[in-house]
DNA sequence: TCTGGGGTCCTAGGACCC
DNA sequence: TCTGGGGTCCTAGGACCC
């Protein structure tokens, strides 16, 4: 049977939250970057923006230099993540059946809802009729209908922004045929290089392409890339609907990370420690919230100069500790300081299972745990934010302390 | 006077085991 | 004195997405 797969992804999401929430950004070129705005990039155009030739990704240096009238404004992602969860509620109001692919970006199957196209198109004016009336007139979405997934977002990239396209099963392949390689999903800078390479810079000329000599190129990317071309891709939507957002990622999510980028770069190890262990807790604290232990971290520091190492490793006795993450995290560091200022520090951690950790051997350990415990349940209340480590207050706070003795503190 | 922060998946090569 | 074949686990690195 034919599958309807919507897929709907809201306009210059972080920008038009931020222009909902206040009156006096609405209409006005702006731009959302990340903490340290000086040392950061456009994360969101406004639509007033992307006019101006502003566009994501762009440093704000290089942004405001293309637009002098640009307001940058530093992103609050946890609560483009609480608005997102409500447009889920709604969106479950049209089908059972829906995925959360990014923060502002969503499938659902409505094959059963929508029964034909006639059906889907209705669906989805109600839709964001619905939106509208909950989230507000500045915030906007575009939404693709087809038969698959690929397909219904490529849909949804041809009208942005604020529009509506359906792509039936017999338009498919004119449909392709009027994109470029680069609007699917999956083709990026790198592989749109390389099929140029091989003389292809169309889906027309993708599809024609000898599925043998793809292979050989891409080897099972290859058969992907065909398949694409040919407007198929089996992929279901996997509803996350059991999981809810807090908790949709205790299933399958496999990492989780922090990285953080300084104020100033920096040769100060302390300094250094100290973010590392706020991202350690950070992470850890999502993973005890999950119910997730880790069996793997990943440490990576970015230089001055762009430059960046890091490295993994996996031990045998999982844990959400933040502490043992911190530790690991700075043994792997730690040798490769010294050269070049440090610009970022980032610490992942993967290889999840789920359940609690081990109870520790010692009872001194036994009660830090229980401790943390506390901790984590004014947490689950009133926020993260609510507690942190003394020695991750800044150094003002700490100079009567003797120091930074990572291994002796709760 | 420069480039955020959150993820996923794939491949290649070495170690190790049976 | 030579050295199979299959499988898993681990690390490094590269590509992609938003």
């Amino acid at each position: 049977m034919n599958r309807i797969i919507l897929h709907i992804d809201f306009n210059s999401y972080f920008a038009s939250v931020e222009q909902q929430a206040n009156p006096f950004l609405r209409g006005k070129p702006i731009g959302i970057t990340g903490k340290q705005v000086e040392r950061s990039v456009i994360t969101t155009a406004s639509i007033e923006a992307k006019a101006l030739g502003v566009k994501t990704a762009m440093s704000t240096w290089e942004a405001k230099k293309i637009c002098p009238s640009l307001m940058l404004w530093p992103g609050d992602p946890k609560k483009y993540a609480a608005i997102t969860e409500r447009f889920n509620c709604i969106l479950k109001e049209f089908s059972p059946n829906v995925s959360q692919f990014s923060v502002d970006e969503s499938f659902l199957d409505i094959t059963n809802e929508a029964e034909d196209y006639f059906g889907a198109t209705c669906l989805a004016q109600a839709l964001r009729k619905r939106l509208q009336e909950e989230c507000g007139e500045h915030i906007t979405a575009s939404i693709g209908i087809a038969p698959n997934k690929l397909m219904a977002k490529l849909a949804c990239e041809s009208v942005k922004p604020n529009g509506l396209t359906v792509v039936r099963s017999e338009d498919l392949i004119s449909f392709i045929d009027t994109r470029p390689l680069p609007a699917l999903c999956g083709i990026g800078r790198r592989i749109e290089a390389r099929l140029n390479a091989l003389g292809i810079e169309t889906f027309k000329q993708l599809r024609e392409f000898p599925l043998e000599d793809l292979q050989t190129e891409f080897n099972s990317y290859g058969t992907w890339l065909h398949e694409a071309a040919h407007g198929r891709d089996s992929s279901a939507v996997v509803s996350s609907t059991q999981k809810g957002i807090r908790n949709m990622h205790s299933e399958d999510v496999k990492s989780y990370g922090h990285s953080y980028t300084l104020p100033q770069d920096t040769y100060d190890p302390l300094v250094l420690k100290r973010y590392l262990l706020g991202l350690a807790d950070k992470v850890a604290w999502r993973m005890r919230r999950d119910g997730i232990v880790s069996r793997r971290v990943s440490a990576f520091v970015r230089f001055g100069d762009f430059s960046s190492h890091g490295e993994q490793r996996t031990f045998h006795a999982p844990t959400a500790n933040g502490l043992k993450l911190f530790q690991i995290a700075w043994n792997i560091i730690q040798p490769h300081l010294g050269y070049t200022p440090v610009r970022l520090v980032g610490l992942s951690a993967s290889q999840l299972t789920q359940g609690p950790e081990q109870p520790p051997l010692f009872k001194k350990d036994r009660k830090i745990l229980s401790v943390f415990s506390s901790l984590d349940t004014l947490q689950h209340r009133y926020g993260s934010g609510v507690w942190q480590r003394a020695s991750t207050l800044s150094a003002k706070f700490k100079t009567r302390s003797s120091g930074f003795h990572y291994d002796h503190e709760v």
